[in-house]
RNA sequence: UCCUCGGUAGCUCAGCGGUAGAGUAGGCGGCUGUUAACCGCUUGGUCGUAGGUUCGAAUCCUACCCGGGGAGCCA
């Protein structure tokens, strides 16, 4: 007999099936024992009653501990009392290891303990559910620029120096005599690419060591960013918006259960449909005075005012021409007014903050060179970039996606740091 | 870096000058359909650390350490 995954027992009524997996919590009453059972896709009750298996086995299933190792043989069976309608009849048990005094309770637990304990804490249903659905939004990503010709061009995670000249970066040694930095953004090695290839994205992880300590917030996080030759801004904002789609619309199509073990009121996915409301910096600030946020005219949006404007639309919203002096050097001014830069950014609804960051990008070589020197940045690090603008330099544009954000998003979750297996934050590095 | 809140049992917290508490987890016992099961009993503490005030400090004061939330910056 073989091993059957929960999630495929709806398929094995009335069969006798061999379940390996953990034992996740136990409620028993006199004669009859209820082991919850979980095997990484999903939770199940497996009943276990008096006279119906050996006195030992029945004694050793009320007996084991949270977290135990088991493979138990039984039959599936239908049952409205059971929660997901199916549960297991057991016949046998085999316990692997018998686990006394499993850390993580079925209790309300505090941050710290929990981070501390994050190598265990993804055993939960909840923290499972968001895994398996960063998992299939990693693979919406990649399926929706692969289906569009797009080239996978990673980006190097060392590099000379930084790539926007902003963030705090992470040093490390290179060997005896360099310094390397640990990247903040593959974008420019992205524009690089896409001179290459055309249609390029590059997805991996990416560093920032700014203080930041907010749930929007980690110094080691995923970051999804396309890059396209001969696209304007426009050609990426439908971009941006046809990725958080296709990502929102994976997840609704895939992950019913998981969305519903973690209360996620999937009305509010439902209706995320393109297109996505489009309005300028201008417009944003004549709402956000109307609105009363606190916004200050000129100044980047701040936490607050992307709370707003996410509840206003209760979409993602996409913002754009920005005043150039709080954007990056290497965003293009917009030709109708040179005040302007032309960058996009694409605000999650419920406080989910900022998406997307993208712009189309300054392709004029001394445009670019003026940039770089208003910013006190140094040129030689940026020579090679420079390069791409000297031969056969084209319109072009892109954008990031913040990965944790968009799992955060979408699964209704109010911390980053659950959204990614392992999170690395400012004032943690372990497990 | 700044602002703000907090650190008491394995965990979640109450206690806020006068004998260290509850729930939960763990242990023992009971219960044939439980859904955070329930009922009875029970083990469990350098009250973050170091000073200080006081007859007496978990409680008041000072410093430090650790953590949460937020600002700035960003995805």
């Amino acid at each position: 007999m073989s091993q059957v995954y929960i999630n495929d027992f709806g398929a094995h009524v009335g069969k006798e099936v061999e379940l390996k997996g953990w034992l996740y919590s136990r409620r028993s009453k006199g004669k009859l024992h209820f082991l919850m059972l979980r095997d990484g896709t999903g939770i199940v009750q497996s009943v276990v009653a008096k006279g119906e298996v050996s006195d030992e086995l029945f004694e050793q299933a009320g007996r084991i501990g949270q977290e135990s190792s088991v493979i138990v043989r039984g039959v599936v069976r239908a049952d409205a009392r059971a929660a997901g309608g199916v549960e297991l009849g057991m016949l046998d048990l085999q316990v692997l290891q018998d686990v006394k005094d499993y850390p993580i309770a079925h209790q309300e637990h505090g941050p710290d303990f929990l981070l501390g304990n994050r190598h265990l804490w993804l055993r939960s249903k909840k923290q499972a559910a968001i895994m398996r659905i960063r998992s299939r939004i990693v693979r919406a990503i990649r399926d929706f620029f692969d289906d569009r010709g797009f080239t996978l061009m990673d980006a190097p995670i060392f590099t000379p120096s930084a790539c926007e000249g902003t963030s705090t970066l992470f040093e490390v040694n290179y060997f005896d005599e360099a310094k390397a930095y640990l990247t903040q953004s593959g974008q420019l090695y992205g524009e690089a690419a896409a001179m290459a290839l055309g249609k390029v994205y590059v997805f991996g992880p990416v560093f920032r060591a700014e203080k930041s300590k907010t749930r929007r917030h980690l110094t080691e996080f995923w970051m999804v960013e396309p890059e396209v030759a001969y696209a304007t801004l426009e050609d990426v904002m439908d971009l941006a918006e046809g990725l958080i789609c296709a990502a929102v619309s994976a997840v609704l199509q895939h992950h019913r259960q998981d969305l519903a073990d973690l209360e996620r009121d999937v009305t509010k996915l439902e209706r995320i449909k393109a297109p996505f409301p489009r309005i300028t910096y201008e417009e944003a600030a004549v709402l956000l005075e109307k609105l009363g946020t606190g916004f200050v005219r000129g100044n980047d949006l701040g936490a607050p005012d992307e709370t707003a404007l996410g509840e206003h639309f209760g979409m993602p919203v996409m913002v754009h021409r920005w005043p150039h002096e709080v954007k990056a050097f290497y965003m293009k001014r917009d030709a109708a007014d040179p005040r302007l830069a032309l960058g996009v950014d694409v605000i999650g609804p419920e406080g989910a903050g900022e998406l997307v960051g993208g712009s189309q990008r300054e392709d004029n070589l001394d445009e670019l060179l003026g940039r770089i020197h208003a910013h006190g940045l140094p040129e030689e690090a940026f020579a090679w970039y420079l390069d791409l603008r000297r031969y056969g330099s084209v319109p072009h544009a892109g954008f990031g996606l913040g990965l944790e954000r968009t799992v955060a998003w979408i699964c209704g979750r109010e911390h980053v740091r659950e959204c990614i297996p392992f999170p690395r934050t400012l004032n943690r590095i372990y497990p």
